[in-house]
DNA sequence: GCTCACTTGTGAAAAGCTTCACAATATTAG
DNA sequence: CTAATATTGTGAAGCTTTTCACAAGTGAGC
């Protein structure tokens, strides 16, 4: 039940707890792993799979009970707790996640903005002052941020991303890019809008080219 | 040469095209396997593997060209030709990806931007008109767009993107929280931001649970 | 020309992920 | 109580991706 659980899996999990909470709203009470594959875009015997990677939480014959298994999810996806995050740079990207209601919503509380403008800095958005970059490591360390968000230009992201972790950043959501190198144990996510797009460019590519 | 590439494959791709990017800003000639997987982030000989999926770019010794290899793998990944992009949903995300400079340099025009708000069909943003999401597919048709960025609340995803591939679409980048589904041969990208978040918050709580 | 150091391209092995198939179990109806 | 029906949990099989290891090719120095 402690094995390393793979990254596709725990996508798939955020698929099915959105599932789940939109059957809740539609009044369900259970639902199978047929359902659940179904609404996650993927086959029942993985649903099966990925979930009993954890634990075992269906009844045979019957499914799974909607509400106590969100609840599961949620715990299992670390989602009980709070967690507190630094957004780095306000720009565009910066300002449309700071305004994200769902952010918030889904337990994900931004704690400080930080952009290395000094146009920008000592100005506010709604509550939270803007701040300048080199005060990262103070703001990571005061205000016990666990994760930092970093929508900045790719050729400041590396330094960026090593004084957060230094400063006790536990994770960071990268949406530069570089590959970031990090110590070992602190788990990077990347966001990059031009690789899903030439992903799709080449898919439709190579698709004329068989045509 | 002509088996089905993974994603990963092409996901690496881009970050070895970024990669070479910077080493001809840099002035270097060549690259070995090694540089460039270090830049992106894996091994040497994965992106060996990676690359001889396609053909046989490299010198024995040597390494790759840079500025050739550059050039490979931008046909490779379909950007020696510009793409048509029609962005639906002029919220903040659509905002921030209107503006986001590198999206033309990279070879994505937006021809087209379209919202259900009323308030705003009819505003313009630079040069573009925003138009009523009830002419999707006539815009789609007329503007010849071939992507569909998808920037709009879960539940209207899946219609649009319907009407967007009955118009001719020919690929999807769906910002929505929902498993769209699509005629076979129209590929579709998710980008969450959500469930980024979710993949830290678990990878951070299974750190802690077993330390 | 010969040797040396370097680096690719690739078959084979290893690791990882998904699908299959079915025993086990739960509920409902008669 | 028994039969019929539904659905989970999981070992095993099948498939995909990554890593390994090395022959083959390349240029530089002498």
């Amino acid at each position: 039940m402690s094995r390393r659980v793979s990254e596709s899996t725990i996508r798939r999990l955020s698929y099915y707890l959105r599932a789940l909470e939109a059957l809740e709203g539609s009044g369900a009470a259970t639902v199978s792993s047929e359902e659940l594959a179904e609404r996650g875009g993927t086959t029942a015997a993985q649903v099966r799979k990925d979930l009993s990677q954890f634990g075992s939480f269906g009844k045979r014959g019957l499914g799974y009970a909607v509400k106590e298994l969100e609840c599961t999810l949620r715990r299992i996806l670390g989602l009980h707790v709070r967690w507190r995050v630094a957004l780095v740079g306000a720009g565009r990207i910066g300002s449309a996640l700071f305004e994200y209601p769902n952010f918030a919503q889904r337990g994900f509380d931004c704690v400080a903005v930080l952009d290395a403008d000094p146009a920008k800095v000592g100005s506010r958005w709604g509550p939270i002052l803007i701040r300048p970059v080199s005060e990262l490591e103070r703001t990571v360390r005061e205000l016990e941020a666990d994760l930092v968000i970093l929508a900045v230009p790719p050729e400041a992201a590396q330094d960026l991303a090593e004084r957060a972790v230094g400063a006790g950043a536990r994770g960071i959501l990268n949406f530069a890019a570089v590959q970031l190198r990090v110590p070992r144990g602190i788990p990077v996510k990347d966001v990059n809008l031009v690789f899903e797009m030439e992903a799709l460019s080449f898919a439709i590519t190579q698709a004329d080219s068989h045509a």
